[in-house]
DNA sequence: GGGATGGTTCGGGCCGCGCCGAACTTTTCC
DNA sequence: GGAAAAGTTCGGCGCGGCCCGAACCATCCC
């Protein structure tokens, strides 16, 4: 079986699509999470999850008796998103799309370890209209951008690291990008942190706080 | 079955993953053609073609008794190179890949509408060392880029058109990116119409020309 | 220790699907 | 018109894999 192939069979399944889907939120899920997230039997899940650690798309954790779970990477949660996306971009009919975009999940949530859905496209926005971020036929951070990363955040870009300081990422319910790479897991990080933003649920979406509405306008000029 | 899982089973086949990887040179294809070249029997090659144009992956082009087939666009042939790259990301013992490196395909190939292989990194390398492609996280192409563009291979690049400019395409031989996107697509028309690559075999692989070898030279300082 | 909970292993059932060959249709060429 | 070639449709075969329940193991808590 060739290589292709093989790794879009690890995909090609409705549990494991369903439980890849779930860990883009960048957490660890327990086994048991996933089953009951994805409508399985534990004894399903626990042999699913075993073929997507062995396929190299997540690794996990024991810790005594759960079985901590999570994507294996940056790269493989870029594939996994590549494939929603255009998944979701080749088909959803037009009235899905719109009752979609009324859900908490499209206001707002993450995307493994960065800001989407309205919330990460009004920021990419909000920092491109400042400057902070060009888009000039691909994305790049400024010089400005990156004293407002380290004032702001208290980021700073390591040198000779792999991963690209910003990328950009589609966004399945805006159809527009969003800012992911260093840069998006920096701001999402620090916007939990200093709770901008707080999980809701179980899933991937998350609010915004009072206090992060405030600090959206004060630091881009975001209105949410 | 969510949308996901449906795409990415259109790809987890044996054979329709070989259609799709041959069909990546950006060539229309006939049936029979896919069919001997995955080393299976028309009749089984026109049911799995009929499955990926129906998925969306593929269009087809009837003409008189043959039925020519490509890639859909260049959404679905990012998305099989992302795949592609993945998979030879995460699997491939290194002394497969070193053999690999030796191939005709290795030098120099196409990867769907623009270069890739040796060839292509080294292009790429020499746009961003000239100073025309700005690698500051995240490729753009420079103001001094687009007036080589217009200069060298007269093209301009359309306002409002949603395909960015240049675009970072991971190389599945040389693991480093090579240039896509609109710029990739104008310079590999350019080489193949001004015979500055020939195309051999039937598969992707290209060879540079004397003539292509001068060009290169000259335009870029590519020695190759 | 004993009960409850999370997870794994194993056997078995079942459905899907990828493949082929044979028969058929359509186009091309002589 | 007739033969050859490209492609399609259909019936059928067989494998793979997805799921479950039952039994079992490991951990945690009282």
């Amino acid at each position: 079986m060739p290589p292709l192939a093989e790794t879009a069979g690890l995909l090609a399944d409705r549990t494991r699509a369903a439980f890849c889907q779930a860990l883009l939120d960048g957490r660890a899920w327990t086994a048991g999470e996933l089953a009951r997230h994805a409508g399985v039997r534990p004894s399903t899940a626990s042999e699913q999850l075993t073929r997507l650690i062995e396929g190299g798309l997540l690794t996990e954790e024991r810790q005594g008796r759960h079985r901590y779970v999570r994507l294996a990477g940056p790269e493989a949660a870029a594939l996994i998103e590549a494939l929603a996306s255009y998944a979701s971009y080749s088909s959803s009919p037009r009235s899905l799309r719109q009752s979609v975009r009324l859900s908490a999940e499209a206001k707002a949530r993450t995307c493994y370890d960065h800001l989407a859905g309205q919330l990460g496209v009004a920021l990419a926005d909000a920092m491109i209209a400042r400057g902070l971020v060009a888009d000039d036929s691909g994305l790049a951070v400024t010089p400005a951008g990156r004293t407002w990363l380290a004032d702001a955040l208290g980021y700073r870009h390591p040198a000779g690291t792999r991963r690209p300081l910003v990328r950009s990422c589609l966004d399945w319910t805006e159809r527009r990008p969003h800012l992911a790479g260093a840069l998006g897991a920096a701001l999402c990080a620090t916007a939990l942190a200093r709770q901008w933003v707080r999980r809701v649920g179980s899933g991937r979406a998350v609010k915004v706080t009072p206090v992060g509405g405030e600090a959206f306008r004060e630091l881009l000029g975001v209105r949410f």
